[in-house]
DNA sequence: ATCCTCCGTGTAATCGATTCCACAAGGAGG
DNA sequence: CCTCCTTGTGGAATCGATTACACGGAGGAT
């Protein structure tokens, strides 16, 4: 592969004035500067990015690593990230952790030995070394939707206390009174809060969420069933399961279908997060939906800013209730809307 | 940041050995490792990888570029791919080309100046300029899923052809005649191939597929919406309409319930690519599973071999018919069966 | 005409690793 | 006792870029 000594020979100049015209340096002749594009036209270079990083200390590059790459949110969550850092000129290397603290620390330490300029990280845990380690050292550093209290970072979230809120009136306004709920890891923020925001709307309409009715989850399918399966053995069962991810509404799903129950004639159930499959589930799912796109552009957006220098401010959207038939009857018959899959296609 | 030279000073010797230890070089004393090894606790020494790639012309770093993140089908490839290069001492730098030829390329054109040892690409369209002259500079390169003929690169995809004659069966022994397909694009193999496949299979119940039964798709939502409504409007509407990826299968989805019509009474929906979700739908969608994990796993295989010297052969796996009931009755009854989300959790 | 600027260019140092080659010390063999 | 090898180590070149500094020449001011 040619190299900028190529070029320069190629052209007759020397790598320095090949360089600066290659980074648009002005002071560069206009014959020169010809005489270059054309030697680069000629020989098809392209700049070594290793090298440059290495000489100028930095890669234009991003790292992600993010709590589970199979679930839909997150997919979105990484899309949308890597669109604004393309606009940005940043590059995105995504990591998956799978939910594994081991593996969420593996993709840190390579992102780090690779000298990316700032991490996005969407922690699985409390906060395993490696990641504790990698705030500290100073790199560049922001949390997406999950955060770890105590470590000094800015956290693009969403806040879904309100639409809980909207959630238990709704389920309060069908007449549902004995609500459950399947909660995320206690490990992560979003874990804990959902649990909460849960608790506190509960509380609002003089309702108790007793221990029976907290599940623990871990954010994938297998654990929704579960719990799932657990509230049904239960002498006095939920009339509403509300599931603080998509995949464990999923597993819910299927827990109850397998004993052949029926949503929601006989139980109803909720979901934070909402995807666009939940629109064409057997019944469309109620779900708290997060306005996913502006969380991964504000999120890069907040970590360019802390790279290049300037402050970089955390930021909290807010998540909205999306009313479908998976609770009991919706309030009004609205006719069918379209997914919400689609893109810019009109 | 630690350098080597600092690891170097802090263990009194030169940065030669200090390498030397690094690397498991066998000339070393047993003395100098120790004194490294201390060293490089102490001072929280990370090799620099960027520098290291610099020298050894090698990043351990393999690109893919996929053509939509967004589709289940291809995270899920995205991530055995990830996690057989992990396990084989590679990263994986993912690019979403989002099914346009300009993305795609920019996405090769970044991996390449990043100087990734090899490139795994699932083409978009019939060969982009940047693609082709990746495959010309002997960059180790391996097709999956989608490949460009007449292109020497080894193929790592899944055969469907049996697949889908057993689904013409399945459509044929319910009853059903007039058999209608949304086709990916032409641009690309597995767009061809699934029609081609479709006609085929057709034939041999001497079946014939008019053209007006063959709508064009981009393998998004929104064309299986369009293409859809256009069947719908026909005098002679399909009985079943076969959905060349899940994408368009949901905007298929969309538009039959927009009319009001209800799968699969008024209409059948069968797909390629089979998914998670489709367990979930109303009704279930009858679809024709890929292999995802093993195909993910022997394209990396394959690649690596490229780039370590062996051969890397191409390899085909067969793909399978999943019967549901968004076709009519299945032959069985059976109990539903649990989610395939589900991770290894007992 | 002289001096000072400014412009365009080239030389060489540098980033952080790897690795070839040289070399010193010590042991074996003659 | 001398030579030869082996072993462990260090010096320095190298990968491909960027950039500080030096320098020659053109042009303007005096």
């Amino acid at each position: 592969m040619a190299s900028i000594k190529d070029v320069a020979a190629e052209a007759g100049l020397s790598v320095a004035t090949v360089s600066r015209v290659l980074n648009g340096h002005p002071s560069v002749s206009e014959d020169a500067r010809r005489r270059v594009t054309d030697a680069v036209e000629r020989l098809g270079y392209r700049p070594n990015a290793v090298a440059r990083s290495l000489r100028t200390d930095q890669t234009r590059t991003l790292g992600l690593v993010i709590s589970d790459v199979m679930n839909p949110y997150f997919t979105e969550l990484a899309r949308s990230v890597e669109e604004e850092a393309r606009a940005l000129g940043y590059s995105v290397i995504i990591g998956n952790a799978d939910e594994r603290p081991d593996l969420q620390d593996h993709h840190v330490t390579t992102l780090l030995d690779r000298r990316i300029d700032g991490l996005l990280v969407s922690p699985t845990d409390g906060g395993s070394p490696g990641m504790l380690g990698a705030a500290r050292a100073g790199t560049p550093m922001v949390f997406v939707d999950r955060w770890i209290p105590g470590v000094d970072v800015p956290v693009v979230r969403s806040d879904g206390t309100a639409a809980v809120r909207d959630l238990v009136a709704h389920l309060y306004g069908l007449g549902h009174r004995r609500l459950a709920i399947i909660a995320g890891p206690a490990a992560t923020t979003t874990g804990r809060e959902r649990v909460d925001a849960f608790r506190a709307a509960l509380a609002a309409y003089g309702l108790e969420l007793p221990d029976a009715y907290i599940g623990q989850g871990d954010f994938q399918a297998g654990s929704g069933r579960r719990v799932t399966e657990g509230f049904l053995d239960l002498a006095e069962p939920p009339e509403v399961v509300f599931a603080a991810d998509n995949l464990m509404a999923l597993g819910s799903l299927d827990a109850v279908r397998a004993r052949g129950l029926r949503v929601p004639d006989d139980i109803g159930l909720a979901a934070f997060d909402d995807i666009p499959w939940f629109v064409h589930t057997d019944p469309p799912v109620t779900a708290i939906a997060q306005p996913v796109r502006d969380l991964g552009r504000a999120a890069v957006r907040a970590l360019v800013d802390r790279i290049e220098g300037r402050p970089g401010e955390s930021v909290t959207l807010p998540a909205r209730l999306v009313v479908r038939r998976s609770c009991g009857e919706p309030e009004t018959e609205r006719p069918p809307s379209p997914s919400p899959v689609r893109r810019s296609t009109p």
